[in-house]
DNA sequence: TCAACATATGAACAGTTATTCATCTGTTCA
DNA sequence: TGAACAGATGAATAACTGTTCATATGTTGA
């Protein structure tokens, strides 16, 4: 931990709002599920088999929290994941576990 | 995302628990406490300003995750965090945070 | 403009979780 | 052995969170 001094109260409960972002299963299919493509909202719901509003609602925390990009398209929004920070942070966690 | 066949509900709902482990700014302030030396129980709490049964709550779930080792001397238990791999994932954290 | 469609959103509910208090276990040393 | 201490734990509570339902917003094409 090499920037120690930084990490003072205020900056880790902004980190421990982030990593609650990721502990939630169904925003972590959704990133998985648009981490290497765009897609709209329906479809991303039809692929995980969940309801609109339930991705909806996910998909909004997901922005707040500037982890995804949105454009839209006609009447359809598509979402991606914002950076590869992202994955790096998915693929950090997979590998204290698939160890 | 390289291991995408690997990503399964079942993998993710693991995933989604490991970081539920680092969404919690207590949790995370005991982890960068301990990282880079042994701690007794009563000395984090002093050094946090909180109290020791909340702590040890938390130490448990930190135990129970594979995230810190534990070791008795005396009275005391020492903890200290279980391997690199965890001072990755807060950092990758940190870098989204800071950047 | 209006119907049809895609998405967003508010309220309500159920399930989860962090903290506190009281108490218990386990260790030391006199 | 027993008092003093360190830590663990169970129960209770308050706060938070994810999902659902109903509905609102915004866009398209006829």
């Amino acid at each position: 931990m090499e920037n120690k001094q930084c990490l003072d109260i205020e900056v880790l409960f902004e980190l421990a709002d982030l990593f609650k972002v990721f502990g939630d299963s169904t925003r972590l299919r959704v990133m998985v599920t648009i981490a290497d493509t765009e897609m709209a909202v329906s479809d991303i719901a039809d692929s995980l088999h969940m309801e609109q509003s339930t991705i909806s609602h996910q998909l909004r925390v997901l922005r707040q929290n500037k982890l995804v990009r949105v454009r839209r398209d006609g009447k359809q929004m598509y979402y991606t994941l914002d950076d590869d920070h992202v994955k790096k942070i998915i693929e950090m966690g997979l590998d204290h576990i698939l160890e």
